[in-house]
DNA sequence: TTTCTTGCAAAACATTTGCAAATCG
DNA sequence: CGATTTGCAAATGTTTTGCAAGAAA
């Protein structure tokens, strides 16, 4: 199993999702497969996505509410979720390397990936709020 | 809805969170109770978990696989999950600062909030693999 | 009484699985 | 043929909801 084997609903898995500016969950990308006029069964997106994300091409995201949601950016990027109206940004920065130094020489643990989620406010919101109250909670 | 009302489901289910080592789910935290001989409904345990989140009493943890877990700690600290075995470690190591500002310069967003989870290998599992092969893969 | 809380059963979702049919090399 | 993949339907598991009964203010 070492080259990739791009079935046909692997192929359209990954192009929805290769495609998306958010980071649609398994019905959305079961949703925009449908208004494309593809029909795939859901075990074959789950199928698809689990495949992809064994191989690299996709990675699988848990921001809260217990759905996995789906994104094809491979590049280290932490997420920014607004607590307010929900809005997923990103950002680029990298997670410092020597706050993983210092965490792998307090526990021995050996960090492979990051998972840094911001939650907050989002610009928009932050605006929103501070023209109501002089200190936005 | 200033003040706390621990009525006895929530006291129950903020004590078996606060007393337990591990990070519990929802199912886990009915089967304590059902052990110490306390019996609740399941929405109630559920309506226990939210009401507690949001008097931030506990915290819930998206730590993969769908479920969500709650953890009675309330100080920063950052979760270690190994790949191999499923362990959930903790460190202490607070979020830079400036890993933060950076962030919060960079996008106009305003962190209230960090959640940062480091996949990897916990020091049994490392010592394991390498035992067996000379670059632990 | 008015409001909040409990508990049961049913519902709502997300995800997985069993298995037969289809596909591919 | 032999291995892999698809697709359907059913099962699983978690969490939510509707609503009647109970407790508290």
């Amino acid at each position: 199993m070492q080259t990739l084997n791009l079935t046909p609903p692997r192929k359209a898995v990954l192009q929805v999702i290769q495609v998306a500016t958010d980071h649609p969950t398994a019905t959305e990308i079961m949703d925009r497969l449908n208004q494309q006029g593809q029909r795939f069964a859901y075990a074959s997106i789950y199928n698809s996505l689990r495949y992809l994300a064994e191989h690299g091409m996709i990675q699988e995201l848990n921001l809260g509410n217990g759905v996995t949601r789906y994104d094809g950016r491979l590049a280290e990027h932490q997420h920014l979720i607004c607590r307010r109206c929900g809005a997923v940004m990103e950002s680029t920065a990298a997670v410092p390397l020597d706050f993983i130094a210092g965490i792998e020489k307090e526990t021995g643990f050996r960090v492979e990936q990051s998972d840094v989620r911001f939650v907050g406010l989002c610009p928009t919101c932050w605006a929103e709020l501070a023209a109501h109250r002089v200190r936005p909670g």
